[in-house]
Order: structure tokens, then sequence, then C-alpha cells
DNA sequence: TCGAACCCTCACATTGATGTGAAGGTCAAG
DNA sequence: CTTGACCTTCACATCAATGTGAGGGTTCGA
């Protein structure tokens, strides 16, 4: 498929998708006149990209825990350096941060609108 | 206490403290003389606050999350509009998915470290 | 009374993720 | 062969979060 299809199958506009390939987070053939072909594999790629971005991942850091997401575990060695380990050792824990933070603020809003709701069926 | 160690405390700039009162997020009493001072309850408010925002939260709906989680359960309900409560059912599901998203790629970064570690030391 | 260490406001700069549009090439259908 | 719907690159604009610094007031201890 081309960017247009790519882009309503992910509701992502156009110049995102060039923007994650600049970033290196997605690659794109060419067709012999230069547009960008995608085969069905980038749709969940880039919804992927596109969760991790909308809970607070930079593109740097999305870009260097994609390839631990493939998949046939296919683990690159000369990838795998400590300085790489430490980073996504790093970024594991922090988002483990982030999922009880959200958690719990999201619990606390579910709570305080179950009450609302509550009172407000009660009261009616 | 003042600016100055509510920033040591919170490991926060500031200049960013400053942001989040303009942006309605925290409140401060004035001295006399201008100075802003802070009880200590702003520096849970303030850590949450930063939580969110790593969390991709933008600070117009961390403003509003925010008076749910007062521990004393109070609720304004002239705040409780039908939109509001529309909004905050938004971004409680909004949170969810991030939860999900995040929790399936943490754990899958988990698990290729896990892996790269056997390896290591099986092969070491 | 002076200097250090606070605080204030204001304002401009930067960064990352986006929006938007110009100027132009490709291609299929009428 | 032209029109419309694609695609390309390039570039400037915007927005939120943040950095940085100027210019200036306050407080306190030597």
């Amino acid at each position: 498929m081309r960017i247009g299809e790519l882009s309503e199958r992910t509701g992502t506009p156009r110049r995102l998708l060039r923007y994650y390939e600049e970033q290196g987070l997605i690659v794109a053939d060419r067709l012999p006149n230069g547009y960008r072909v995608y085969d069905g594999s980038n749709v969940d790629r880039v919804m992927q990209i596109r969760g991790l971005l909308d809970a607070g991942l930079p593109t740097r850091i999305i870009k260097q825990i994609l390839p631990c997401l493939n998949k046939p575990r296919v683990i690159h060695f000369p990838d795998a350096t400590p300085e790489m380990l430490a980073t996504l050792e790093n970024e594991r824990d922090r988002m483990t941060d982030r999922i009880r933070c959200l958690t719990r603020n999201r619990d606390a809003v579910a709570e305080y609108l179950d009450v609302v709701r509550e009172k407000l069926t009660a009261g009616a």
C-alpha cells in the first residue's frame, strides 16, 4: 500500500508517517517513481508507535525499544551493548513507574465518577 | 516553605513550579513581600503532576482530573456538569488505553532483557 | 553596610510533535 | 491531452513543556 492507505488505516496524517520515517521508526520501500510502499505489518507498527508517543515516550526511546518487540524473537546481538541494555532496563523501569502513576490516577478518577453517578441517580 | 525548598523536595526547577501555577495546577499563598509559600501537601501534588505529565497528559487535562483526587472526597457539584463528566470518562478510558499499551510494551522489553541476560550468562 | 542567597516578573530561546502550504512529479480515467 | 487524485520534498508555523537570563527587590549574617 502507499502512504495514503496507511494513513487511512492508522488514522495518522501522512505528514506524521514521513516524520516517523525520518526518525527511524518505520522504513518504507520506494516505487520506481519515488512513492513510498508499505506492507500490512506497518499498520500494527504505526499503531504501536502512536500508543507509545501518547504514553509520553519520545521517538528516540521508541526507536530503541521497537527492535525488542519483533514477534519472531530475533535478537541482534550487535545491538545488545551494555549501554543499550542499561538504557532498556532504565526505560522498562520508567514505564513501570508510568503504569503505576496512571493506574493510581485512573482508579481515582473512576471512583470519583462512580460516586458522582451514584449521587446523581439517588438524588434525581 | 518557599519555592526553593519545594523545588528541592520535588526535584522540579522553580521555573516549572511557576509554570504549573500559571496553568492552574497548584496554588501558592504569598508572603507580604510577594514570595510564594507552600505547605507540605504541595510536595505530593507536584509529584503527581510530574508523573502525569511524564505519562503524556497535558496540563489542561491534569487540571481537570486533579480535583477528583482530593483524599477527603469532597465533590464540588458545580464542577460536575455533564460535559465535565463526559470529559472525565473519556480521560479515564484514554488512561486505560495508555496503561494497556505501556504494559504490553514494558513486558516485551522485560522479556527481551530476560532472554538476552540468559544468553549472556550462558554464553560467557 | 555589604554580599550572598534567596525571591520576583518578564521575555526570549529551544525541543519535540505536529499543522499547513507551496511547488512540482505521476498516473489513471474521461 | 487534460483533469483530479495521488505522491514527492522543502520550509515555515504552532503548541506545550522547558531552559535561560536579565533586571531588580528582600533578608540575613559578617
